[in-house]
DNA sequence: TTCGATGCAAATAGTTTGCATTCTA
DNA sequence: TAGAATGCAAACTATTTGCATCGAA
């Protein structure tokens, strides 16, 4: 599954209207797969697909795992939701809200910091009038120390993370 | 394994050159992970550990891969072994060798392309100076469309990787 | 002769797939 | 009511761990 073709993001405001885009193609909107749109919805950044099928207690019912990876691959083709791989662990889903919004990640405490994707574009530019190579930090981001972990070389293993 | 204290790298020219290290260091050399170093100079660049369990016939016998892991990870502790993250797929490991080189991957084609650290100083520069956060492209690599990729956005299924 | 390292097997995490059943369109 | 999607179980990949045995120092 080498996402060669990324589908154009589809940025939606509701449920409602992710339902609308999922039988404008055709697609059938089952309880399955409203529950995990209504699942990312809820989230407040990229989730895992356990999460997702966890539910969230009082709000959106569990699901099972299967179906929630079957769903979020259908979901991506269509365009309604991105994956992020942030370093090592699950990968991360979510909604392409109307921010873009990239990732860097602290390897040392797995804080994901999020700036919005307009702010890598030099950084974007630098490398590909260097190598010829247009990376993507949407995918797989950068990876590095952050602010605070690059200052104390030492202790620090409590997780701040914030995605 | 946060690999929060990365070991400063141990440049070595020969087997015999890092089973010297890993005595100075009070640990046992057995043929086990004799195998492993060996494997690691034969390979051309980054390898999996499946792939050094497999061994090269007629050059180095095959392995328990379980035991490579171990190998490994002690390796890295010393310093004599370095891994990476290719995108998808399994862990790498290498020697660090003398001309240190990171990676740039293309997520279309899988191919590794290694181009010399210092020539992305100004990159990491970039983006420290930017975000206060320090990448290190070594540990989790740039990933993106190499130049060929990125000229022809229909096809191209086949993979040249040469990592 | 000790204790670090091995090798096998089993456990684990993350993800995918097969298949009979269910339910949307 | 056709066939898309579900849910359960099982397979799969990458990696780790338990444990009895082996072997390097």
């Amino acid at each position: 599954m080498t996402l060669a073709h990324v589908t154009p993001a589809v940025a939606v405001e509701d449920v409602d209207a992710a339902v609308a885009v999922l039988r404008a193609r055709g697609l059938r909107v089952s309880s399955a797969r409203r529950v995990v749109l209504e699942a990312l919805f809820v989230a407040e950044g990229p989730v895992s697909a356990e999460e997702i099928a966890d539910g969230v207690p009082g709000r959106v019912p569990p699901s099972d795992l299967a179906s929630v990876y079957r769903n979020l691959e259908t979901l991506e083709e269509v365009g309604l939701v991105r994956h992020v791989h942030l370093g090592h662990g699950p990968g991360r889903y979510a909604l392409p809200l109307a921010d873009d919004r990239e990732y860097l990640v602290c390897e040392h405490c797995d804080a994901a910091c999020a700036v919005p994707e307009a702010e890598l574009a030099d950084v974007r530019s630098l490398i590909q009038e260097r190598f010829g190579f247009r990376p993507s930090f949407s995918h797989f981001p950068i990876v590095g120390l952050c602010a605070a972990c690059a200052l104390q070389p030492g202790g620090e293993e409590e997780s701040h993370a914030h995605v």
